[in-house]
DNA sequence: CATTCGATCAATCAGGAATTGGTTAGACCA
DNA sequence: TGGTCTAACCAATTCCTGATTGATCGAATG
């Protein structure tokens, strides 16, 4: 318990060296890092271990290379594994992405997406992604237009009835807002009357009240892909 | 600009609940959304608008019923739509998921990515996750094959290489530990030496390595069924 | 009975003070 | 000359306090 840890600080100079990794050793084989993963500030510690700072601090890296241990400024010292980044974080994502990936990403998870809701969607899901079709041919601006759309395919994810597979898809969703926002639209006028989707935007409908998965994955699939054709020709929307 | 908004307060009492609805969207009109979108707090607005606080919150209710504004204890009151859930918040996911989801989740997003790490996978991705094979066979604890397995395939997610995707990934990975961590894991004295993981993963590698698609999707696909078919039988990890 | 007004609550935000790892410069010693 | 210690400062983070703000309840009012 009252193991001394600060007795050896009159080693030999020769020694001084080991003697703060040995004792840094020491002090967090006697801590119960489970309950309390976190070590005091070095100048508490340095100060308990006998040892200088800069000392200290070289012990500290040792162990941080070793993998045993992690620091952040302001936020301490602590014992295990470094926490994965907050990749969570939108605007961190965001800024690590550019528009080829969120197109890239789009054409992996929401054929995916269709497919579980091709096997799960209930009546009421399939009368939302209805209505949001139906808005979506009434919309007089292309910003309603695009409002429906996105209403649209978050209909498609949220029958896939997989919250946490919604959840992913509302992260893409925003990670693709937030890297398409700095973009210019150049024809905003355009209100879009007829559009190609309409029809593709039925087809996956259907298929999803069919149940046909294999039909609602290939018209989310194609979709996309005549989408990302558009924007190819003219890089406006994503 | 100085439109009167105030002086239809004196109208008949008959009429007053259609008044405070009406200013309020007479104010609203009036007032630069794009620039600020949010309304001033009801004591204010009340008080400019004259009318009581019940009243306009009446009428404050029925425009966030019709989807016109939205609003939020310490925030305020805001024009437009609600902005979507901060989804990204890994606490929200995981009180709404349960390990049934993460794992069909799992199913359905890792051997997509497996097939993407084999069409883009570097070199250095590959001794990665020779590495992490390497680690996991030297185990001596279960918890560090634990560890030595996320990091295999993490190391899959990064050679899809696609930040957006890993980035998701990272997100799925630290809901599935957030859902687990409230489960006992009732064999944790097991170092488990052999383990049929071990040529699954082997397999992964293997495929990806040689750029087969199908089976780098296909062999994660059977490595995850196998996982889930072991925790099926007794239900700690997952 | 409905409305209004006041008080209170809980969530949020804004600001500053304190904490903490990281860095640098100078003193000190061998 | 080279290494070490000390002090100071920097920047990121946390913590605390007070003010805002929407939500809610109760008494007064008419």
């Amino acid at each position: 318990m009252d193991k001394p840890i600060a007795d050896f600080g009159d080693s030999t100079d020769r020694q001084s060296a080991h003697s703060a990794l040995t004792q840094l050793r020491a002090f967090i084989a006697q801590k119960d890092v489970d309950a309390d993963p976190r070590l005091p500030p070095e100048r508490e510690l340095c100060d308990s271990l006998g040892v200088s700072r800069g000392e200290l601090r070289k012990a500290l890296a040792v162990l941080e290379a070793e993998g045993h241990l992690w620091r952040h400024v302001g936020k301490g010292t602590f014992v295990g594994q470094r926490p994965l980044e907050d990749s969570a974080d939108i605007s961190t994502l965001a800024s690590q992405t550019n528009p080829s990936e969120v197109m890239r990403t789009r054409l992996l998870l929401e054929p995916l997406l269709a497919r579980e809701a091709a096997m799960n969607a209930t009546s009421g899901d399939i009368e939302e992604m209805r209505l949001c079709l139906r808005r979506s041919r009434q919309a007089e601006t292309w910003r309603q237009y695009e409002n429906w759309d996105n209403h649209f395919h978050r209909a498609v994810a949220q029958a896939a009835r997989n919250t946490l597979l919604l959840g992913l898809f509302d992260t893409l969703n925003t990670v693709r807002r937030a890297v398409v926002w700095g973009r210019l639209r150049p024809n905003l006028k355009a209100p879009s009357p007829d559009h190609h989707s309409f029809a593709e935007h039925e087809a996956i409908a259907t298929a999803i009240e069919n149940r046909d998965l294999d039909g609602a994955s290939r018209g989310m699939r194609q979709h996309l892909e005549s989408v990302a054709r558009k924007l190819e020709n003219r890089g406006d929307e994503l």
